[in-house]
DNA sequence: CGGCACCCATGACAAATGTCAGACGCGTCC
DNA sequence: GGACGCGTCTGACATTTGTCATGGGTGCCG
């Protein structure tokens, strides 16, 4: 009984190679490849996996939100997140939606496999490096306005920009960001949505 | 007669994966593979490979300051540069310090095999699309200084901290900040930051 | 019911920032 | 030699921003 497996991934070097690394292994089946968030959903309603790896970052819709579709439509598939660049936020909302793995691309193809049966298993894997940083970062100290605020700071923007995004008055985004701004110790706003990036809070 | 590749990524499972794709193809062989900068340059050292295909970040060095110290050491090793984030400015980067080849991860194998042999043929491969972007992009409008500013500016810092770290006074600072923000056609500073960034002028 | 936290707003003040004009020295190129 | 671009600086001004006090509205929890 061999575990059926679906690999999502827009790099297609990164794919391929996976999907061969996995084929070696006699226990592990990749029954579906894709290139993309949606495309990642409609091959698993097509296949219906075991147990899906999905890249974080990918075009038309990130590996996070494919996961909650997944776990909607699909509870018997599990689902693992692999990435390069391993956000503490990223693991937060992963976690919550359900994944049951998160591992950074600097594992071996065997580890890989291992642990893609030990999610096909019903266990949890959660890299040790990652799970600390998440736990050191903390919870997040912002209202869920101070947040959606500093996201539309983000760029760069003025803040009659942002006022008129959020339909709010200037004022109004003003003590919000300057509560975010002393909340995570910035120097100013720009800095505090850099920081608030690196927690994880937004 | 094989082509001897060296291999540098830091995400083991790129790697790996890489590796075992390459070695598919009996013309090529994987004679040193490194995680790192300075690995990557060490194992080139040793192993005097025909070809170093390098990922652009990598801890320790980047694939663009690795590949100017190889083009150096060893003149006869053709270098190429795989990246998943093409951003024009690398792609001109890499080509000034004569880099060969400059490809996205979302090629195939056999493609980058392909590629492999063709720049160990002495003739280059550039991405269509990377080129085409780098192209639109056009020339930096930026003064030397103004791009050394305009860099130290990207976390957000104010400009006491600039003026400070870039040894001007904070008049000047502001001076060719204002500049930059008016070539770049930003709103203020942070969003030029952004804009060149995509860009590629920093 | 009485806090309490959050949302939204206003107004006022101080500090940071953006913009502009002008000035000096240093190279390069014609 | 002179024009020109660049780097560096200063000073002054308008604008944007951060900060603070204060207010009212909502909904939740003890």
């Amino acid at each position: 009984m061999t575990v059926r497996v679906l690999l999502a991934d827009d790099e297609h070097l990164i794919r391929g190679a996976l999907a061969a690394l996995l084929r070696l292994e006699d226990d592990l089946t990749v029954v579906a490849e894709a290139a993309s968030g949606p495309e990642a959903l409609a091959m698993a309603r097509a296949h219906r996996p075991d147990v899906a790896v999905l890249d974080l970052q990918m075009p038309g819709a990130d590996g996070v939100s494919v996961a909650t579709s997944l776990r909607r439509e699909l509870p018997d598939c599990q689902v693992m997140i692999v990435t390069s660049h391993g956000r503490p936020g990223h693991l937060k909302r992963a976690l919550a939606v359900g994944v049951r793995g998160f591992v950074p691309k600097t594992v071996s193809a065997q580890q890989l496999a291992e642990i893609i049966r030990t999610v096909h298993g019903g266990r949890r894997y959660v890299d040790q490096e990652l799970a600390a940083d998440a736990i050191s970062a903390g919870d997040s100290p912002l209202t869920a306005r101070e947040a959606e605020v500093l996201e539309l700071a983000a760029d760069g923007a003025p803040i009659a920009e942002i006022a008129e995004r959020a339909s709010l008055s200037q004022g109004t985004v003003r003590n919000y960001l300057s509560s975010a701004v002393t909340k995570t110790g910035a120097e100013n706003r720009h800095a505090a949505v850099r920081l608030a990036r690196e927690r994880g809070w937004v």
